[in-house]
DNA sequence: ACCCTCACCTGCACGC
DNA sequence: TGCGTGCAGGTGAGGG
């Protein structure tokens, strides 16, 4: 479900939730959720870690663990987190278990089982395969204009396809590539370097906008109806300018929003606010 | 090095 | 009701 600003409130979320919490014991129920090594031997490491931070790298959820262990964590497409008493049953979507310390337990969930745990050093976490592909930040410093405007030069490909290459920035999916092109009024057929500098700005603007707007806005960590299950709440698809408003008339200008697609996947547009 | 398609999974909404 | 099709916010492998 998650794009940089989705993963972001799950942090934050864990963070209240779950930090400085021990982890007495870890099942895997969907063996291939786990890289790199057997889900024994995972659960074996874990055991014991005490939840010092959690953190976020592009997409990746970084659970840091004392003794020099983090915990990457991508979701994907469905993967979820929910926190409840350990009396809970396990559902057959739950790819892992972590028992806590307090009687509770951090579940997550995947019912496509697309998401990925990997356990790796802390202090050679930059160094991993993950996170070393990575491109900047939107939010850190090294992601300015600048860096845009050399990137767009370097490619022929469709900007809104360029925008979903993690080693490019960090953190874009679906949603916000589009919402960041509706933002800066590009077409996002366009080729990456045909864009000039002056759209290469708009653009820069309008990532971090879209972004720093979804972050705020967000969502926060809800009870769900039954009250003993938590996890973070999904504001839907309604605050979205031009994703999966295919038919519907632009929030700037009226027109009909157009669905395309581009490298097998959705792009939602208003052909006449980005007809360049 | 790039670009494209497919594969990985499950479930839901749709039309017939 | 059932079945087929298309779609889903992500990525990695493998082909050209």
């Amino acid at each position: 479900m998650p794009e940089l600003p989705e993963v972001e409130v799950v942090v934050n979320w864990l963070s209240r939730t779950v930090r400085e919490r021990q982890i007495e014991r870890v099942e895997v129920k969907y063996p291939r959720l786990i890289r790199a090594l057997s889900p024994e031997a995972f659960s074996r490491r874990l055991k014991g870690g005490t939840i010092i931070k959690i953190g976020r790298r592009g997409k990746y959820i970084l659970i840091e663990l004392d003794k020099d262990r983090t915990l990457l964590v991508h979701l994907r497409m469905t993967g979820e987190f929910f926190y409840v008493g350990n009396d809970r049953e396990i559902r057959k979507q739950t790819a892992a278990v972590f028992y806590l310390d307090n009687k509770h337990k951090l579940v997550f969930d995947d019912h496509r089982h697309f998401g990925v745990m990997k356990l790796a050093q802390t202090s050679k976490l930059e160094n991993t395969e993950e996170l070393s592909a990575l491109g900047p930040e939107p939010f850190g410093k090294d992601f300015t204009d600048k860096y845009l405007y050399g990137v767009l030069q370097g490619s022929a490909r469709s900007i809104k396809e360029l925008l979903l290459d993690q080693t490019k920035v960090a953190g874009l999916g679906n949603i916000y590539a589009a919402e960041a092109l509706f933002a800066a009024k590009i077409n996002p057929k366009l080729r990456a370097n045909e864009l000039s500098k002056s759209q290469a700005n708009r653009l820069h603007k309008g990532i971090f906008d879209v972004l720093n707007r979804a972050v705020k806005t967000g969502k926060k960590a809800v009870k769900h109806a039954d009250e003993s299950i938590e996890n973070y709440f999904e504001g839907g698809y309604d605050r979205f300018a031009v994703y999966r408003r295919e038919g519907k008339p632009c929030l700037r200008c009226g027109s009909m929003i157009k669905r395309i697609v581009q490298g097998s996947r959705s792009t939602f547009y208003c052909p006449n606010c980005q007809k360049k």
